[in-house]
DNA sequence: TATGAATGAGTCTTCATTCAT
DNA sequence: TATGAATGAAGACTCATTCAT
């Protein structure tokens, strides 16, 4: 109890603090809470520097423009984690069907439960406005994104274990779901009270059953 | 002559005013038309005015803010489509898979192709922002629409031809897809190369025969 | 003097006055006065705004940007003028000698005496900066001033009255001591004490005299 | 080691420091090549350090302001040219036109050809807003280079060789196309694409032959 | 003496909203 | 009712200057 008594002197917040090392990063978590709550242009980067403890000037130091700093966040928090996820993809032993199912329960808990789907819902919402933000998300995100699942679908296609189907069109089917859920979980989710008996888990389950039903081999005895 | 004395007060229309009522129509058909193109905070008033033919200060005089505007969009242009659509299913003729194709074939004609599946796009864009429209939207617009295609479930589980389902969970598989697609055409789709190669024909029919095949009854010899 | 009673009800300022008309010839002169003061990135948008007694939209009611302010300051002052000024040449009679004479004192009485001389100071002062105001004012004043020039100097060729001359060249010769008097007066000569000591009229007399010494025709009985 | 007691306070110099002599030196001259280049608004004190090697606060700990640099630049590169050039000219030997037409060749070919010229471009261009550097360049600059003109055309007076003018007046046409020229090179100059048709050698030659033309004795036959 | 991270005042421009007519 | 001139708050970005190290 006595260190309450002593601190107040000591933590006295000195106006000016030269953390160099840390600062893109106390400001690429500012910027994901405040983006993925107002969404791009009404996120105020004042706010964001205010949030991480610094002047707008210093925001300006590390990221040259606004949407700099939106693309940071979203290299910082997805596009930055597809070489960890293409090598688990790589040694995944197991079949394509446990495969496919694990890549969306995955999905879900990595990003979809996570306030990083907010940027997904973002993005979506002003891409309009903001092409080369959309451009940069396409190329950085969903071509990566696609590619993955469309190698789960390949090596169940080679393996036998599904039919042989137009990959580049399933790769949508086994998408759509899940930006649905996330779109719906940043939108309609966190307003409307019947939209919350949505269960995601369930949801996603349910997905993979029907796509897995649809796609795998039957045979028929 | 009696017309006029039965309801003067509710709807005196000398004809030199004919033309006020109108404008309320006439400017949401244009903010109709310039939200969908180009997003909420993009359109300006101004020009939402121009193309009604009006002054910025004749829009304020019907509706309160910009925010006023957009909820008078919403409320106009879906709500009153349901009682057809009911009305139409319930005399539909025919398998229950049949009845759900239809369902979202016509869908994506009757809305989905059209500009206003911009508005849906656009309440869940802005969902976070707007919460009363998200919650106006859920109630207006969710509700009897998931009612809707719980119908059609419900009847295919009656009658035998679809399997005992959770039908609940069932319309967002059903439901999910086709917001997706709606969303993707009015945001990515607007802009990404890549996103432009789905077909959404394509992609509903897929989804129809991956739902069908998932609820379907298999009888096995 | 019960008018100074009368009036300060009268005189209450309202906050706005509709005076569409005067409101650009307003504002062109308060630019005028602060871009000659203070340069042109110097001047902020605001303070002309407010010396014309307007808020800073207004301003950009009637002009796209400063830089377009700056241009309709240049017509209004001085491209505006090359019609009658050409008027008044093509109309002169009497001696190419007295033609020059005329035009260079015309000049000083009508933009070097004036405010207006500051704009060319200002242009050529602030030209590295702002490409597109050197291109323009070449356009709209260079251009046509030369022309102007050229053609007293053709006249006097074409009569005889002066030698053959490479005329294109005899203009900056021309040119060249007016645009000197008029940055002058506007940088040292608005600074420095013994820079004041130079007399315009005086100069530009001696200027004329060693021209004209050097194109007229001299005949050697 | 005496020495070392002799001025120990005002010049020590350890060679640990030789370094840091120069410092101001290697300031200076980035400062002069960047503000000529870009004028002085536009160019940035971090650009003039990089250019010098240092960071930008050690640029601060030589010169209290980017102004006070702007100053000590125009000192620098001036004022210390005069002696020379005195000294050349009361050696010089041969007529005075030829004196004259020398001085005007020499200044363009050792200041208005270099990127010197742009000091006397900035000086009059910022005149307005630094009036104490306009009267430190009267004093230094322009009242010596007056008076090394004026020699020359008294001299050519008290030979005979030149009419009895008015020396005072006289030294501002001989000034005025030369300062123009510089003027002219570091503004429309450098954008405009008609105004670098004027030949600045050609130019002299002719100013130089139009004064004297005017000044020298024409004895009649 | 030297660094360079941090600051924050300054500036143009946009646009929803108001209000005199 | 209708107009459209006028307002002014808001926001991204710059850069001279400061100061902790």
């Amino acid at each position: 109890m006595s260190d309450t008594l002593d601190q107040p002197l000591t933590e006295q917040v000195p106006k000016r603090e030269r953390r160099k090392e840390s600062r893109p990063g106390e400001l690429l978590d500012a910027a994901l809470a405040l983006f993925v709550e107002k969404g791009f242009s009404a996120t105020r980067v004042e706010e964001v520097a205010a949030r991480a403890g610094v002047s707008k000037g210093t925001l300006f130091l590390y990221f040259q423009s606004k949407e700099d700093l939106f693309k940071a966040v979203v290299r910082e928090n997805i596009a930055n984690q597809f070489p960890g996820w293409n090598e688990e993809f790589h040694t995944f032993e197991g079949t394509s069907a446990d495969m496919l199912r694990y890549a969306l329960v995955s999905w879900w808990e990595r990003i979809g439960k996570t306030r990083v789907s907010g940027i997904t819902k973002l993005v979506i919402s002003e891409a309009q406005n903001f092409p080369e933000i959309a451009r940069f998300y396409e190329e950085e995100v969903i071509k990566p994104g696609n590619a993955l699942i469309r190698g789960i679908l390949e090596r169940g296609v080679n393996s036998g274990e599904f039919r042989t189907i137009d990959t580049e069109q399933a790769v949508h089917a086994v998408v759509a779901p899940m930006i649905f859920l996330m779109m719906w979980k940043h939108s309609m989710g966190a307003c409307a009270a019947s939209a919350q008996i949505m269960n995601p888990e369930q949801f996603i389950h349910m997905q993979v059953d029907l796509l897995l039903f649809g796609m795998t081999q039957h045979h028929h005895p």
